[in-house]
DNA sequence: CTGTTAGCGCATTCAA
DNA sequence: TTGAATGCGCTAACAG
């Protein structure tokens, strides 16, 4: 059995109001009797059962931090964004990693619950306006990351302008047929793919580019289905000059099959990704970053804020995204042949 | 207020004990009532509160994860495994990340409590014979991974043994002079740069090759230090024509560095690393694979085993590894000219 | 089959 | 300044 407060205050002659008081420091004990209840404590290896405190505070001092696709490169640098700042709070943190919808609905029925948790970190996901509903009764403190909601704090990106700006850049480099690699434009997770094709497609129209539906693909997201969709768009009769993808992993697996065909990036193909992963660094891969590790560290401190004054109305922050330019981009090769005046290079793919 | 098993209790028109027992499936309920029960949950949207529910069964359902150097590459693999089986379970994950000793320590004390955790997966950390102690005095079924300790189960790699291979590889190519870039060999949380170190030093030994001193440089593990150390071993008046890196990490800052100093690898410079970081593969690197999803999955499933059956005596696993052999390893220059017959392209360092 | 009751370990009143 | 009593929400044993 392991020792509890009672064991403590029989231990050093005092009563459990008295061990709880020295503990928690929450009222004026005299000083030889503290000495006392601590050298108990020390003997004892004593440290309070968090669940009977829980039970009694009626607060948790857990945050529950929700982060679909775990599996990708991108969500893990959110990830230590929020263990950094949280090793100095006194919370734990309590993770759900979530892969499926069906597994996003049954979290998202549980887990939002005072008794549970005292906030609520969600990365990534649009809420229905059930869970929406559910939180606000409840009254948990909550921080969405990179969706927003009006009724809750949220910090995200403007992605429909970052894509229009990743676009533009292509554009404004000479390419005239841009494709765009995407996830399903209908991922039940959130519009991140259909806001950053909006942004592909508004580039589109002020340059006053068509938009080609056999320039988009959709698929699961996976460097491997970027490499899939990128072999398609590159095997059209008349493919694309660059390629525009919603994520680095896509980006990369477009890379993989420029790189099977033969295709040399960027003089035959440019491709722009999206997150700056560290991989993206490596491959020296144009992106448009988002700051992944800072979105972790914000929504915490905003959450740690939201737990302190409840009474706040939500913040709306919206976080900045750059392009990177490294060496994934470049002006096609016909605008090249007539501004350098240099041959291109045969084309290689077959 | 949030609703408890009274409300529900009081909207069914049945007694609390009724409610529980519907819940849990914990007693056979006439049909009837237990649908009224059941449409009372529903209307309610109740969900129990685990702080009661914990404090009533002496369980947690909640299992500790402790993993030091999350800022590292590697170990996040690990959480990926451990997270890849969890969401099957209906154990609640608690974070603990750890990056300084005294952090450690702090965790150490407090978390490995019944009452706290069911469960605790220590990732890559020694432990004080305190530590163990208390571990098995509360009876708190525990897994070690990548260390070991023989109260405790453990799943762990013969690092000594696949640092000797990863050298012999470098010595079977021909190379002569191997430097180690390593971490402290006296870090605190193990014993891993030592071992690897032992691993180096005896496939010298194997080969009757000297182990020279100047040729090992300690340092914080990260890519930046790798450089560093790199080119320190690279300025020297009889630089070695091949590294053993402790970690991927490392690799890819000597690589790095090789590329700053205009040496070609592998032609200049051999380099090895350890663990097959998603990076590794990327830079075409030769490396020491340990299965780090693998050793995540492998761990929580012994946890879990350990839970069921807390009376079978510890467990201990050794998980293989292997030489992954790519692009950053090849005979020395000398060597080559011997064997090839060709002659060695002019050496551009600095 | 089901309602009532006694703790689980703690913080926090209320008395003293 | 401190000890005893109450209740947090729940499960499980007990009684009906």
């Amino acid at each position: 059995m392991p020792t509890t407060i009672h064991d403590v205050a029989k231990r050093a002659g005092v009563g459990i109001g008295t061990v709880s008081s020295v503990i928690n420091n929450s009222r004026p004990v005299n000083e030889a009797t503290r000495q006392k209840v601590l050298t108990a404590v020390a003997e004892l290896d004593f440290v309070p059962n968090p669940s009977g405190r829980r039970l009694s505070m009626g607060k948790t001092h857990t945050l529950g931090i929700l982060i679909p696709f775990f599996t990708g490169s991108s969500q893990v640098e959110r990830l230590r964004g929020v263990m950094s700042v949280i090793a100095s709070s006194d919370y734990d943190i309590s993770l759900f990693t979530i892969e499926t919808v069906a597994q996003r609905n049954k979290v998202l029925q549980t887990v939002p619950r005072r008794g549970r948790v005292d906030g609520l970190l969600i990365f990534s996901m649009n809420l229905s306006e059930d869970d929406v509903r559910r939180i606000s009764q409840e009254k948990i403190p909550t921080v969405l990351v990179e969706t927003a909601h009006p009724a809750l704090s949220s910090i995200w990106v403007n992605d429909v302008a970052a894509a229009q700006t990743a676009v533009e850049h292509l554009i404004s480099l000479g390419h005239q047929k841009v494709g765009y690699i995407s996830d399903y434009l209908d991922d039940p997770f959130g519009a991140f793919s259909r806001n950053r094709y909006l942004g592909y497609c508004q580039a589109h129209e002020l340059a006053g580019l068509p938009v080609r539906p056999e320039y988009l693909r959709q698929n699961e997201h996976s460097r491997a289905n970027g490499r899939c969709m990128g072999l398609e768009l590159l095997n059209l009769p008349d493919r694309p000059t660059a390629i525009f993808a919603y994520s680095d992993e896509f980006a990369l697996g477009v890379l993989d099959a420029a790189r099977e065909l033969n295709l040399n990036v960027p003089r035959d193909l440019s491709v722009i990704g999206y997150d700056d992963i560290e991989l993206a660094h490596f491959a020296q891969l144009t992106t448009m970053r988002q700051h992944l590790f800072q979105s972790g560290v914000q929504g915490v401190e905003l959450l740690l804020d939201v737990i302190e004054n409840k009474d706040t109305s939500p913040t709306q922050l919206q976080l900045p995204t750059e392009l990177v330019i490294r060496q994934t981009t470049a002006p096609p090769q016909e605008i090249e042949k007539h501004t350098v005046g240099r041959l291109p290079s045969s084309v290689t793919y077959k």
